[in-house]
DNA sequence: GAGATATGTCAACAACGCTGACGTAAATAA
DNA sequence: TTATTTACGTCAGCGTTGTTGACATATCTC
């Protein structure tokens, strides 16, 4: 029965824009995803010895070879205090290698080693895993609005930078 | 030019399964839009004394009026120590309240105050507001592919609870 | 009454954020 | 050339939030 009688939608006819009501389900939902998206990984990273901090520095290092500390500490948005606590022991273990820059010989050059390279690929494919898995239910049209949601939610200063990180340097 | 020459679109012939290649832009854009996403209330929170743990146990009692400790112990998957450290502050400062079980009288039922509700909400509609932005971009079942992908990342095993958590006692 | 269950608590520790201060080498401006 | 700024490293200390292990108490169940 469709559209028997004109339901209020919204609630009261006295309530304003600050009433809209919560999100709940895509907010709790991101929680979760999020936990069990992160926990995958976690496994194997105990094996080395390494935490989420390491994965993370690991992961845009691999992506981005030649990173400078200015560049990655933009991107985690931490303290090079927090940064350099866990990069020492990734150079340490042979994961990556801190390169003097060229140009400005101030700068360090983060490259993974062949190591380096493995440990992150394999964390990567575990999450395309699972990732794969929760797109096969979906049609190809949804992997866009997908990207597009999560990319909408990125501050919107911050989205051109994301932008051009995530797909590569072609100008947007 | 579309379809000018049969591209090789997944690398070379002889790859097998275990080639296939990450999905960097998910994986980045999931990283990128869970900080901010998280990062809003952040602020708020800082006024009263509280961190991240404080709002997720806040925000779920609110949604779960009743909830037991057990309960609240398995969504958010810490240790019971870890919840208490958060959970007395909350009561302390008068933003949630413990009554005794009813039926089971060692169970501890846990409500929010007025108090506790209005932050709640208050956190709850700040994080719709970039929802509701993001959303904005994209068309009505846009928002539906969005929701069954992140219930699909979540582990099969608590699919259905998550769904019940969510979506409400509706059996689905 | 015995044992299981729900919760609370003490103590210690680890990961990973933070601030503040200070040092060094290299680039750049005056 | 000298002065300043920049890029990075490091020491020390602290806060939040997770962990393990042990133990106490009240209550329910058998």
């Amino acid at each position: 029965m469709p559209d028997a009688i004109p339901v209020l939608r919204s609630a009261k006819p006295g309530a304003e824009a600050s009433a809209e009501r919560p999100a709940y389900d895509l907010i709790e939902l991101f929680f979760f995803a999020y936990r069990d998206f992160v926990s995958d990984p976690d496994r194997i990273l105990d094996e080395y010895g390494f935490g989420r901090a390491h994965h993370r520095v690991l992961h845009f290092v691999d992506r981005q070879p030649g990173l400078t500390i200015a560049e990655l500490l933009d991107i985690l948005r931490i303290t090079k205090q927090s940064l350099n606590r866990v990069l020492k022991e990734l150079i340490e273990k042979r994961f990556i290698e801190s390169r003097m820059g060229t140009s400005d010989r101030r700068q360090r050059l983060l490259h993974v080693t062949p190591q380096g390279h493995d440990l992150a690929l394999k964390l990567a494919k575990l999450q395309t895993r699972r990732i794969a898995r929760a797109l096969t239910d979906l049609d190809s049209a949804a992997k866009e609005s997908v990207t597009r949601y999560l990319l909408s939610l990125i501050d919107p200063d911050d989205r051109s930078h994301v932008e051009r990180l995530v797909f590569g340097s072609a100008k947007v």
